[in-house]
DNA sequence: AGATCCATGTAAGACGTTACATGATTTG
DNA sequence: CAAATCATGTAACGTCTTACATGGATCT
Protein backbone atom coordinates (compact mmCIF):
# COMPACT_ATOMS: atom_id res chain seq x y z
CA UNK A 1 0.00 0.00 0.00
CA UNK A 2 1.78 3.08 -1.32
CA UNK A 3 -0.97 5.26 -2.53
CA UNK A 4 -0.67 8.51 -2.47
CA UNK A 5 -1.82 9.11 1.12
CA UNK A 6 1.42 7.01 2.03
CA UNK A 7 3.50 9.23 -0.08
CA UNK A 8 2.27 12.47 1.17
CA UNK A 9 2.69 11.32 4.86
CA UNK A 10 6.01 10.02 4.05
CA UNK A 11 6.92 13.49 2.65
CA UNK A 12 5.39 15.44 5.48
CA UNK A 13 7.24 13.15 8.21
CA UNK A 14 10.14 15.15 7.18
CA UNK A 15 8.88 18.69 7.45
CA UNK A 16 5.76 20.37 6.88
CA UNK A 17 5.03 21.56 3.46
CA UNK A 18 1.78 22.28 0.46
CA UNK A 19 0.64 20.38 -2.27
CA UNK A 20 3.05 21.59 -4.76
CA UNK A 21 5.70 21.31 -2.61
CA UNK A 22 4.99 17.37 -2.30
CA UNK A 23 4.71 17.28 -5.89
CA UNK A 24 8.27 18.89 -6.15
CA UNK A 25 9.88 16.61 -4.06
CA UNK A 26 8.33 13.39 -5.68
CA UNK A 27 9.44 14.13 -8.71
CA UNK A 28 13.20 14.03 -7.36
CA UNK A 29 12.27 10.43 -6.41
CA UNK A 30 10.83 10.29 -9.48
CA UNK A 31 13.96 10.28 -11.51
CA UNK A 32 14.51 6.85 -10.27
CA UNK A 33 11.55 5.33 -11.02
CA UNK A 34 10.74 4.47 -7.46
CA UNK A 35 7.65 7.25 -6.39
CA UNK A 36 5.55 9.60 -8.86
CA UNK A 37 2.23 11.16 -8.28
CA UNK A 38 0.50 13.75 -9.85
CA UNK A 39 -1.44 17.15 -8.90
CA UNK A 40 -5.01 15.80 -9.95
CA UNK A 41 -3.77 12.82 -6.91
CA UNK A 42 -2.33 14.77 -4.15
CA UNK A 43 -4.30 17.56 -3.45
CA UNK A 44 -7.74 15.74 -3.04
CA UNK A 45 -5.57 13.33 -1.33
CA UNK A 46 -4.18 15.96 1.27
CA UNK A 47 -7.78 17.42 1.79
CA UNK A 48 -8.56 13.85 2.82
CA UNK A 49 -5.76 13.34 5.41
CA UNK A 50 -6.41 16.69 7.07
CA UNK A 51 -10.36 15.47 7.36
CA UNK A 52 -9.16 12.61 8.97
CA UNK A 53 -7.07 14.23 11.57
CA UNK A 54 -3.62 12.99 10.32
CA UNK A 55 -2.39 16.08 9.40
CA UNK A 56 -3.04 19.67 9.86
CA UNK A 57 -3.90 22.26 7.34
CA UNK A 58 -2.26 26.07 8.16
CA UNK A 59 -3.17 28.68 5.39
CA UNK A 60 0.03 31.09 4.75
CA UNK A 61 -0.81 34.47 3.22
CA UNK A 62 2.80 35.20 3.71
CA UNK A 63 4.71 38.09 1.04
CA UNK A 64 1.28 38.86 -0.28
CA UNK A 65 -0.03 35.54 -2.41
CA UNK A 66 -3.38 34.22 -2.30
CA UNK A 67 -3.36 31.52 0.19
CA UNK A 68 -0.95 28.49 -0.17
CA UNK A 69 -1.69 25.50 1.88
CA UNK A 70 0.91 24.01 4.76
CA UNK A 71 0.44 20.61 6.35
CA UNK A 72 1.87 19.28 8.65
CA UNK A 73 1.01 15.78 9.78
CA UNK A 74 0.10 14.94 13.58
CA UNK A 75 0.99 12.76 16.46
CA UNK A 76 -1.73 10.72 15.00
CA UNK A 77 -0.43 10.71 11.49
CA UNK A 78 2.70 9.53 12.35
CA UNK A 79 1.35 6.85 14.29
CA UNK A 80 -0.98 5.54 11.12
CA UNK A 81 1.85 6.19 8.65
CA UNK A 82 4.46 3.93 11.04
CA UNK A 83 1.36 1.60 12.27
CA UNK A 84 0.55 0.98 8.04
CA UNK A 85 4.06 0.35 7.37
CA UNK A 86 4.66 -1.86 10.14
CA UNK A 87 1.35 -4.49 8.57
CA UNK A 88 2.22 -6.51 5.60
CA UNK A 89 4.18 -5.69 2.93
CA UNK A 90 2.50 -6.06 -0.43
CA UNK A 91 4.26 -7.46 -3.26
CA UNK A 92 6.56 -5.27 -5.23
CA UNK A 93 5.94 -4.42 -8.96
CA UNK A 94 8.45 -4.12 -11.67
CA UNK A 95 7.28 -2.93 -15.14
CA UNK A 96 9.86 -2.73 -17.56
CA UNK A 97 8.37 -2.17 -21.09
CA UNK A 98 12.10 -2.49 -22.25
CA UNK A 99 12.68 -6.30 -20.83
CA UNK A 100 8.97 -6.72 -22.06
CA UNK A 101 10.61 -5.48 -25.67
CA UNK A 102 13.50 -7.24 -25.49
CA UNK A 103 11.54 -10.68 -24.93
CA UNK A 104 10.86 -10.27 -28.80
CA UNK A 105 14.02 -8.53 -29.64
CA UNK A 106 14.41 -11.64 -31.95
CA UNK A 107 11.51 -10.05 -34.48
CA UNK A 108 12.39 -6.74 -34.13
CA UNK A 109 14.61 -5.07 -36.49
CA UNK A 110 17.85 -4.63 -35.22
CA UNK A 111 18.96 -1.01 -35.21
CA UNK A 112 15.94 -0.82 -32.82
CA UNK A 113 16.94 -2.86 -30.74
CA UNK A 114 20.42 -0.88 -30.74
CA UNK A 115 18.84 2.34 -29.60
CA UNK A 116 16.26 0.67 -27.20
CA UNK A 117 19.43 -0.47 -25.67
CA UNK A 118 21.10 2.83 -25.91
CA UNK A 119 18.38 4.63 -24.47
CA UNK A 120 17.88 2.10 -21.34
CA UNK A 121 21.68 2.17 -20.80
CA UNK A 122 21.85 6.23 -20.64
CA UNK A 123 18.36 6.00 -17.74
CA UNK A 124 20.20 3.76 -15.60
CA UNK A 125 22.92 5.72 -15.89
CA UNK A 126 21.52 8.82 -15.04
CA UNK A 127 19.37 6.64 -12.10
CA UNK A 128 22.68 5.70 -10.97
CA UNK A 129 23.95 9.57 -10.40
CA UNK A 130 20.68 10.42 -8.97
CA UNK A 131 20.75 7.72 -6.26
CA UNK A 132 24.37 8.69 -5.86
CA UNK A 133 23.69 13.03 -6.06
CA UNK A 134 20.96 11.40 -2.74
CA UNK A 135 23.23 10.02 -0.82
CA UNK A 136 26.17 12.48 -1.12
CA UNK A 137 22.60 15.50 -0.06
CA UNK A 138 22.46 14.29 2.90
CA UNK A 139 24.18 10.80 5.19
CA UNK A 140 20.79 10.27 6.31
CA UNK A 141 19.88 7.49 9.11
CA UNK A 142 20.68 3.70 8.65
CA UNK A 143 17.38 3.10 6.45
CA UNK A 144 18.39 5.51 3.78
CA UNK A 145 21.50 4.19 3.54
CA UNK A 146 20.53 1.02 3.14
CA UNK A 147 18.01 1.86 0.65
CA UNK A 148 20.61 4.00 -1.66
CA UNK A 149 22.57 1.22 -1.29
CA UNK A 150 20.60 -1.64 -2.45
CA UNK A 151 19.55 0.69 -4.98
CA UNK A 152 23.28 1.21 -6.17
CA UNK A 153 23.95 -2.40 -6.39
CA UNK A 154 20.96 -3.79 -8.28
CA UNK A 155 21.33 -0.45 -10.67
CA UNK A 156 25.16 -1.09 -11.46
CA UNK A 157 24.98 -4.88 -11.70
CA UNK A 158 22.18 -4.38 -14.13
CA UNK A 159 23.74 -1.79 -16.15
CA UNK A 160 26.99 -3.80 -16.19
CA UNK A 161 25.23 -6.37 -17.90
CA UNK A 162 23.63 -4.67 -20.37
CA UNK A 163 27.04 -3.33 -21.41
CA UNK A 164 28.67 -6.88 -21.77
CA UNK A 165 25.55 -8.75 -23.60
CA UNK A 166 24.00 -6.42 -25.52
CA UNK A 167 26.16 -7.56 -28.49
CA UNK A 168 24.40 -10.83 -28.40
CA UNK A 169 20.94 -9.52 -28.72
CA UNK A 170 21.65 -7.15 -30.85
CA UNK A 171 23.11 -10.04 -33.27
CA UNK A 172 20.27 -11.98 -32.55
CA UNK A 173 17.32 -9.39 -33.94
CA UNK A 174 16.18 -9.02 -37.29
CA UNK A 175 18.94 -8.43 -39.80
CA UNK A 176 17.53 -5.99 -42.09
CA UNK A 177 13.81 -3.81 -42.78
CA UNK A 178 10.87 -3.19 -40.04
CA UNK A 179 8.50 -5.74 -39.03
CA UNK A 180 5.83 -5.93 -42.25
CA UNK A 181 4.63 -9.55 -42.39
CA UNK A 182 2.32 -9.50 -44.72
CA UNK A 183 5.03 -9.15 -47.40
CA UNK A 184 5.06 -13.26 -46.80
CA UNK A 185 2.23 -14.99 -47.96
CA UNK A 186 1.07 -17.73 -46.43
CA UNK A 187 3.66 -21.03 -46.36
CA UNK A 188 6.09 -18.68 -47.78
CA UNK A 189 6.99 -17.16 -43.93
CA UNK A 190 10.34 -17.98 -42.61
CA UNK A 191 10.13 -19.98 -39.26
CA UNK A 192 11.26 -17.35 -36.55
CA UNK A 193 7.59 -15.91 -38.09
CA UNK A 194 5.45 -18.51 -37.31
CA UNK A 195 6.88 -19.65 -33.79
CA UNK A 196 8.64 -16.89 -32.35
CA UNK A 197 11.41 -18.05 -29.93
CA UNK A 198 10.70 -15.17 -27.07
CA UNK A 199 7.18 -16.18 -26.90
CA UNK A 200 8.07 -19.59 -24.70
CA UNK A 201 9.69 -17.09 -22.33
CA UNK A 202 6.41 -15.31 -21.00
CA UNK A 203 5.05 -19.00 -19.91
CA UNK A 204 7.81 -18.91 -17.25
CA UNK A 205 9.55 -15.53 -16.78
CA UNK B 1 2.75 0.33 -23.01
CA UNK B 2 2.22 -2.51 -21.59
CA UNK B 3 -1.16 -2.88 -21.34
CA UNK B 4 -3.66 -6.13 -21.40
CA UNK B 5 -3.97 -5.94 -24.99
CA UNK B 6 -0.32 -6.06 -25.71
CA UNK B 7 0.15 -8.87 -22.65
CA UNK B 8 -2.35 -10.95 -24.89
CA UNK B 9 -1.08 -10.39 -27.89
CA UNK B 10 2.57 -11.31 -26.57
CA UNK B 11 1.32 -15.10 -25.32
CA UNK B 12 -0.13 -15.89 -28.42
CA UNK B 13 3.05 -14.57 -30.60
CA UNK B 14 4.08 -18.19 -28.62
CA UNK B 15 0.79 -20.23 -29.53
CA UNK B 16 -3.28 -19.96 -29.68
CA UNK B 17 -5.31 -19.84 -26.18
CA UNK B 18 -7.59 -19.43 -24.16
CA UNK B 19 -8.43 -16.30 -21.88
CA UNK B 20 -7.74 -18.62 -18.72
CA UNK B 21 -4.56 -20.65 -20.62
CA UNK B 22 -3.28 -16.75 -20.59
CA UNK B 23 -3.58 -15.86 -17.31
CA UNK B 24 -1.92 -19.26 -16.06
CA UNK B 25 0.83 -18.05 -17.97
CA UNK B 26 0.58 -14.86 -16.78
CA UNK B 27 0.81 -15.98 -13.44
CA UNK B 28 3.83 -18.31 -13.97
CA UNK B 29 5.70 -15.23 -14.79
CA UNK B 30 3.82 -13.27 -12.22
CA UNK B 31 6.16 -14.52 -9.68
CA UNK B 32 9.24 -12.44 -10.79
CA UNK B 33 6.75 -9.31 -10.58
CA UNK B 34 7.06 -8.67 -13.93
CA UNK B 35 4.05 -9.61 -15.60
CA UNK B 36 0.00 -9.76 -14.55
CA UNK B 37 -3.33 -9.51 -15.34
CA UNK B 38 -6.84 -10.57 -13.64
CA UNK B 39 -9.90 -11.73 -16.00
CA UNK B 40 -11.86 -9.03 -15.24
CA UNK B 41 -9.27 -7.42 -17.74
CA UNK B 42 -8.14 -9.90 -19.72
CA UNK B 43 -11.72 -11.01 -21.46
CA UNK B 44 -13.05 -7.83 -22.21
CA UNK B 45 -9.04 -7.54 -23.80
CA UNK B 46 -9.62 -10.21 -25.87
CA UNK B 47 -12.81 -9.46 -27.50
CA UNK B 48 -12.02 -5.87 -28.25
CA UNK B 49 -9.23 -7.69 -30.27
CA UNK B 50 -10.84 -10.05 -32.01
CA UNK B 51 -13.77 -6.73 -32.93
CA UNK B 52 -10.31 -5.11 -33.74
CA UNK B 53 -9.18 -8.26 -36.00
CA UNK B 54 -5.99 -8.49 -34.59
CA UNK B 55 -6.78 -12.04 -33.15
CA UNK B 56 -9.19 -14.59 -34.02
CA UNK B 57 -11.90 -16.65 -31.91
CA UNK B 58 -12.46 -20.16 -32.76
CA UNK B 59 -15.12 -22.06 -30.24
CA UNK B 60 -13.95 -25.33 -29.41
CA UNK B 61 -16.60 -27.81 -28.16
CA UNK B 62 -14.45 -30.67 -27.23
CA UNK B 63 -14.60 -33.14 -24.80
CA UNK B 64 -18.44 -32.68 -23.91
CA UNK B 65 -17.40 -29.23 -22.22
CA UNK B 66 -19.27 -26.01 -22.98
CA UNK B 67 -17.91 -24.44 -25.48
CA UNK B 68 -14.21 -22.87 -24.92
CA UNK B 69 -12.87 -20.08 -27.23
CA UNK B 70 -9.49 -20.43 -27.92
CA UNK B 71 -7.52 -17.10 -29.43
CA UNK B 72 -5.09 -16.96 -32.30
CA UNK B 73 -2.95 -14.06 -33.90
CA UNK B 74 -3.30 -12.79 -37.10
CA UNK B 75 -0.98 -11.42 -39.23
CA UNK B 76 -1.94 -7.94 -39.14
CA UNK B 77 -1.90 -8.63 -35.01
CA UNK B 78 1.89 -9.80 -35.27
CA UNK B 79 2.80 -6.80 -37.37
CA UNK B 80 0.88 -4.43 -34.72
CA UNK B 81 2.21 -5.76 -31.97
CA UNK B 82 5.55 -5.28 -33.44
CA UNK B 83 4.94 -2.12 -34.37
CA UNK B 84 4.29 -1.15 -30.92
CA UNK B 85 7.06 -2.77 -29.27
CA UNK B 86 9.28 -0.83 -31.94
CA UNK B 87 7.77 2.32 -31.08
CA UNK B 88 8.27 5.02 -28.06
CA UNK B 89 9.52 2.71 -24.65
CA UNK B 90 7.65 4.17 -21.43
CA UNK B 91 9.73 4.82 -18.63
CA UNK B 92 9.91 1.54 -16.21
CA UNK B 93 8.03 1.51 -12.95
CA UNK B 94 9.73 -0.18 -9.91
CA UNK B 95 7.28 0.29 -6.95
CA UNK B 96 8.61 -1.67 -3.94
CA UNK B 97 6.84 -1.52 -0.85
CA UNK B 98 9.30 -2.65 1.17
CA UNK B 99 12.22 -0.14 -0.04
CA UNK B 100 9.65 2.18 0.93
CA UNK B 101 9.33 0.78 4.28
CA UNK B 102 13.07 0.58 4.52
CA UNK B 103 12.88 4.45 3.89
CA UNK B 104 11.82 4.31 8.04
CA UNK B 105 13.37 1.05 9.45
CA UNK B 106 15.01 3.67 12.02
CA UNK B 107 11.26 4.68 13.08
CA UNK B 108 10.40 0.82 13.13
CA UNK B 109 10.62 -2.23 15.43
CA UNK B 110 13.84 -3.50 15.20
CA UNK B 111 11.94 -7.30 15.32
CA UNK B 112 9.62 -5.99 11.97
CA UNK B 113 12.47 -4.91 10.14
CA UNK B 114 14.14 -8.23 10.46
CA UNK B 115 11.01 -10.36 9.45
CA UNK B 116 10.30 -7.99 6.77
CA UNK B 117 14.18 -8.52 5.15
CA UNK B 118 13.58 -12.07 5.69
CA UNK B 119 10.56 -12.06 3.58
CA UNK B 120 11.99 -9.93 1.02
CA UNK B 121 15.29 -12.14 1.32
CA UNK B 122 12.77 -15.35 0.68
CA UNK B 123 10.67 -13.57 -2.31
CA UNK B 124 13.98 -12.76 -4.17
CA UNK B 125 15.41 -16.19 -3.63
CA UNK B 126 11.75 -17.41 -5.36
CA UNK B 127 12.47 -14.65 -8.13
CA UNK B 128 16.01 -16.43 -9.17
CA UNK B 129 14.53 -19.73 -8.62
CA UNK B 130 11.90 -18.78 -11.18
CA UNK B 131 14.41 -17.20 -13.64
CA UNK B 132 16.42 -20.26 -13.35
CA UNK B 133 13.63 -22.28 -14.17
CA UNK B 134 12.78 -20.23 -17.42
CA UNK B 135 16.44 -20.64 -18.53
CA UNK B 136 16.18 -24.60 -18.21
CA UNK B 137 12.84 -24.75 -19.82
CA UNK B 138 13.61 -23.95 -23.23
CA UNK B 139 16.67 -22.63 -24.65
CA UNK B 140 14.62 -19.16 -26.37
CA UNK B 141 16.52 -16.71 -28.64
CA UNK B 142 18.84 -14.22 -28.02
CA UNK B 143 16.12 -11.43 -26.83
CA UNK B 144 14.88 -14.35 -23.57
CA UNK B 145 18.08 -15.11 -23.01
CA UNK B 146 18.95 -11.74 -22.19
CA UNK B 147 16.28 -11.12 -20.09
CA UNK B 148 16.43 -13.72 -17.97
CA UNK B 149 20.34 -12.68 -17.73
CA UNK B 150 19.32 -9.41 -16.88
CA UNK B 151 17.21 -9.96 -13.70
CA UNK B 152 19.59 -13.17 -12.80
CA UNK B 153 22.25 -10.53 -12.48
CA UNK B 154 20.02 -7.57 -10.47
CA UNK B 155 18.52 -10.13 -7.90
CA UNK B 156 21.16 -11.79 -7.48
CA UNK B 157 22.88 -8.05 -6.90
CA UNK B 158 20.22 -7.61 -4.83
CA UNK B 159 19.90 -10.17 -2.67
CA UNK B 160 24.00 -10.21 -1.91
CA UNK B 161 23.49 -6.69 -0.86
CA UNK B 162 20.36 -7.35 1.32
CA UNK B 163 22.50 -10.31 3.37
CA UNK B 164 25.80 -8.36 3.63
CA UNK B 165 23.83 -5.25 5.05
CA UNK B 166 20.86 -6.11 6.66
CA UNK B 167 22.83 -5.72 10.48
CA UNK B 168 23.88 -2.11 9.74
CA UNK B 169 19.89 -1.59 8.76
CA UNK B 170 18.71 -3.54 11.59
CA UNK B 171 20.81 -1.75 13.99
CA UNK B 172 19.59 1.54 13.19
CA UNK B 173 16.12 0.28 13.85
CA UNK B 174 14.30 0.86 17.26
CA UNK B 175 14.98 -1.07 19.82
CA UNK B 176 11.99 -1.97 21.76
CA UNK B 177 8.39 -1.02 21.94
CA UNK B 178 6.24 -0.44 18.24
CA UNK B 179 5.53 2.55 17.20
CA UNK B 180 3.76 4.35 19.94
CA UNK B 181 4.07 7.88 19.76
CA UNK B 182 1.28 9.30 21.74
CA UNK B 183 2.94 7.75 25.19
CA UNK B 184 5.09 11.35 24.52
CA UNK B 185 4.14 15.05 25.63
CA UNK B 186 4.64 17.56 23.90
CA UNK B 187 7.72 18.59 24.21
CA UNK B 188 9.11 15.62 25.47
CA UNK B 189 9.83 13.60 22.40
CA UNK B 190 12.89 12.24 21.90
CA UNK B 191 14.84 13.60 18.68
CA UNK B 192 14.52 11.08 16.32
CA UNK B 193 10.39 11.07 16.49
CA UNK B 194 11.06 15.07 15.19
CA UNK B 195 12.63 14.61 12.74
CA UNK B 196 13.17 11.68 11.23
CA UNK B 197 15.84 11.18 9.00
CA UNK B 198 14.66 8.57 6.14
CA UNK B 199 12.05 11.64 5.51
CA UNK B 200 15.01 13.81 3.76
CA UNK B 201 15.76 10.66 1.71
CA UNK B 202 12.35 11.10 0.21
CA UNK B 203 13.44 15.00 -1.67
CA UNK B 204 16.14 13.08 -3.62
CA UNK B 205 16.21 9.28 -3.66
C1' DA C 1 -20.71 -36.49 -2.70
C1' DG C 2 -17.82 -32.66 -2.03
C1' DA C 3 -13.93 -30.11 -3.27
C1' DT C 4 -11.26 -28.33 -6.68
C1' DC C 5 -10.18 -27.00 -11.12
C1' DC C 6 -11.62 -25.35 -15.77
C1' DA C 7 -13.93 -21.61 -18.03
C1' DT C 8 -16.27 -17.22 -19.01
C1' DG C 9 -18.14 -13.13 -18.18
C1' DT C 10 -20.24 -8.74 -15.78
C1' DA C 11 -20.72 -4.99 -12.52
C1' DA C 12 -19.00 -1.97 -9.08
C1' DG C 13 -15.63 0.50 -7.41
C1' DA C 14 -10.73 2.03 -6.44
C1' DC C 15 -7.17 4.65 -8.01
C1' DG C 16 -4.82 7.49 -10.80
C1' DT C 17 -3.68 10.49 -14.97
C1' DT C 18 -4.65 14.15 -18.31
C1' DA C 19 -6.57 18.13 -19.34
C1' DC C 20 -8.81 22.12 -18.08
C1' DA C 21 -9.68 26.43 -15.44
C1' DT C 22 -7.73 30.18 -12.82
C1' DG C 23 -4.84 33.53 -11.07
C1' DA C 24 -0.76 35.57 -8.63
C1' DT C 25 4.27 36.26 -8.74
C1' DT C 26 8.76 36.22 -10.33
C1' DT C 27 12.20 36.45 -13.91
C1' DG C 28 14.24 37.61 -18.44
C1' DC D 1 5.75 42.84 -21.11
C1' DA D 2 6.02 38.01 -21.99
C1' DA D 3 7.20 33.74 -20.24
C1' DA D 4 7.95 30.73 -16.70
C1' DT D 5 7.02 29.26 -12.12
C1' DC D 6 4.14 29.04 -8.04
C1' DA D 7 -0.23 27.34 -6.48
C1' DT D 8 -4.75 24.97 -6.18
C1' DG D 9 -8.34 22.61 -7.59
C1' DT D 10 -12.07 19.98 -10.58
C1' DA D 11 -13.96 16.97 -14.17
C1' DA D 12 -13.53 13.51 -17.47
C1' DC D 13 -11.62 9.57 -18.64
C1' DG D 14 -9.03 5.16 -18.62
C1' DT D 15 -7.50 1.16 -16.64
C1' DC D 16 -7.37 -2.34 -13.70
C1' DT D 17 -8.96 -5.15 -9.49
C1' DT D 18 -12.46 -7.33 -6.63
C1' DA D 19 -16.36 -9.59 -6.14
C1' DC D 20 -20.10 -11.85 -7.92
C1' DA D 21 -22.69 -15.15 -10.89
C1' DT D 22 -22.69 -19.47 -13.31
C1' DG D 23 -21.95 -24.11 -14.68
C1' DG D 24 -19.43 -28.33 -16.41
C1' DA D 25 -15.54 -31.54 -15.44
C1' DT D 26 -12.29 -33.97 -12.68
C1' DC D 27 -10.42 -35.78 -8.71
C1' DT D 28 -10.64 -37.91 -3.94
Amino acid sequence: MIDVRMLCLAALMGHEASGYDIKKELEKGGSTGLVDASFGSIYPALARLAEDGLITARTEGGRGRTGKTIYAITAEGRAHFLKTLSGPIPEEKYRSPFLFAMLFADELPRERVRVMIDQQIAQWEEKIAAVEASRAAGPGGAGASFVFGFGEATLRAGLEFLKRHRRAVEMGARDAAPPAPTQYRAGDRPDAMTEPAAAAALRTP
